[in-house]
DNA sequence: ATTGGCACTCAATCGCTGAGAGTGCTAGCC
DNA sequence: GGCTAGCACTCTCAGCGATTGAGTGCCAAT
């Protein structure tokens, strides 16, 4: 049975362990948290808290640290949201606001997050996915190259070589250009194929080859499967609380370089629900010792990414969860209005 | 006096040291690199080596290990040139062939710089100063904003939004594009001030303010101080091998989150001959027990931008110039030849 | 100039001990 | 029945001294 003292001495035991990093005693609670209550008491209460699960003692004669169980219940149950100060508040909008194009505005949030919350910040670019094609350009490069740009609404540029296999004129290319346009501007990534299904057909016989090729590099690597893109910033915070990690950082250092494994980590972007995964929550191996406090960001009808922080389970969660919401809410302002 | 036995010691002592990070003694070069020698000789002529101040004794009954002017010897007289191994360069053409567009050669020479020297790789974009204009494209975006699309010769292409005064009708910037293009397409950067001078005056009055805010921003953001990017990996190999560094990494980890760190670093663009900064030889604080190897990459004729690695000051320096040099060949060319 | 011999220094390791923190248990109290 | 005081027990950690061994510097001999 777990009553209202004993989820006290929990949150007790995961806030104090937050702060000091290291296990507390009873002795501590009842001074501190629990008062007017013995030791001896707080004792049963701890004993009862670790047959459940929530809490163990790393040895006999140390205090009691919160289990992965323990967190959930705590995030769960027993923090409450605090929303940020004024001055954090203000703080983020004059960063953010003296950004001067897409780049620069993942970059600020996520040194922004990494800042705020003293932890590895995580930041996806606008998906293409859930993006519509704002314009495409065909530009000709030396050597029977063209170079595909397409911009979406989002503010996301892409680009990619294309090898023709005939030299197009700059008539020709212009045509193309502006047909591209006019099927596809405003179009949603996903209905892209349908809008350009049946254009290279009526492109000129000597240009067909070239437009083909163009058109399948538009659609098999901007659309079907493009890039995500996505930022890191905060490594350093890993070192200065190195202790706080597992055996080694090694593995999770590896993990951030990995986009994919970043995208897992981040969760799917449709939601834009607040995710956190304690420990051995995720799947991922590198990461036994590290929780992840994610949400979606974009307009308040759609999703088009996500960001969040990755951090030891024993993070201040409190702070993170309003950090990441925050920043996800200014940028999805930012993202959307532009 | 250094005659040619004691620059043998030396060497001897940086190579054992490089690949066992354990201070060198008397014996086990006597045993091992300068045969028919008793220790008590090697013994003299490392006393010498120190009094030079190539070597020191972290204490009195350890070995010697090299000094920052130890390794600048080494690098300077004693290390052969290794090229790499036949499997080595058909890894680096096979992996970086793969590459569809710039970012991603940026992202793929990084990581293989990385992976050939088991440290940290940098890598700088074609800086924009030194390239010429392939394109430039001005794409309508919703609240009074223009996006001021520009390609590059390099294949780089970097974006701006502006805020014009007036909405811009799609004629007026498709006039104001296509005069851009005619008076930049194919100007270096440097060049592109004067090619624009007298362009704005040339507009429809209605449209002439928005077309100096167009304008104006190409010039500062892309021209005076355009960005220079830089792509880093490895950083995983740095806490691997943590205990090599000085007292923390922590520094370090933050420096390679500042691009203007980096800059300093890679050196100046200008240049293409291979520099290595030895320890104390790099100016900044963080990097007190690091070295950092580092050439330009372009065509013959011009250098467009640095690469490098950084690492431990025990390095293994031959692999590491062999691995940058070689890669900034194969950069050079791929960055050059689109 | 080189070498063998030798005394010396110093970091690292091991084993030991005492202190301290914290627990679990039991018996008593309200 | 729940709470508390007391107490014995366990285990970690810091400190200490002795030992070990690698490596040096110096000197006298070749």
């Amino acid at each position: 049975m777990i009553d209202e003292r004993k989820l006290h001495v929990l949150r007790a035991i995961v806030e104090e362990f937050v702060s000091s990093h290291e296990p507390i005693g009873s002795k501590a609670i009842a001074d501190r948290h629990v008062k007017g209550v013995s030791p001896a008491t707080i004792r049963n209460d701890m004993a009862a808290l670790e047959d459940e699960g929530y809490i163990v003692a790393p040895h006999t004669s140390a205090g009691r640290i919160p289990t992965d169980k323990g967190y959930r219940l705590f995030v769960d149950k027993l923090s409450e949201v605090k929303p940020l100060s004024h001055a954090e508040r203000s703080a983020i909008s004059t960063f953010m606001d003296q950004a001067v194009d897409l780049d620069d505005v993942m970059l600020r949030t996520t040194k922004l997050l990494a800042q705020l919350t003293h932890q590895v910040a995580i930041v996806q670019y606008p998906s293409l996915q859930l993006s519509a094609v704002r314009h495409i350009e065909l530009v000709t490069m030396p050597a029977r190259r063209v170079m595909v740009v397409v911009i979406a609404d989002s503010g996301r540029v892409e680009q990619r070589m294309v090898e023709v296999p005939q030299e197009l004129g700059a008539v020709t290319l212009e045509d193309l250009r502006q047909r591209l346009n006019r099927a596809c501007e405003g179009v949603l990534f996903v209905d892209v194929p349908a809008a350009v299904a049946d254009l290279v057909a009526s492109v000129d016989v000597e240009a067909r080859a070239s437009a083909t090729a163009i058109v399948a590099t538009l659609l098999e690597s901007l659309i079907e499967r493009p890039e995500e893109r996505i930022v890191v910033a905060g490594a350093a915070q890993l070192m200065k609380r190195e202790a706080d990690y597992g055996p080694s950082l090694a593995p999770l250092l590896e993990a951030l370089e990995e986009n994919v494994v970043l995208l897992k980590l981040l969760g799917e972007a449709a939601h834009d629900d607040l995710q956190i995964r304690i420990g051995s929550e995720n799947v991922i191996d590198a990461l036994l010792g590290t929780s992840v406090v994610s949400t979606g960001y974009g307009s308040q009808t759609q999703t088009v990414a996500r960001l969040g922080v990755v951090g030891p389970t024993h993070m201040n969660y409190v702070n993170s969860i309003a950090a990441v919401s925050a920043v996800a809410r200014y940028v999805g302002r930012i993202v959307t209005e532009a």
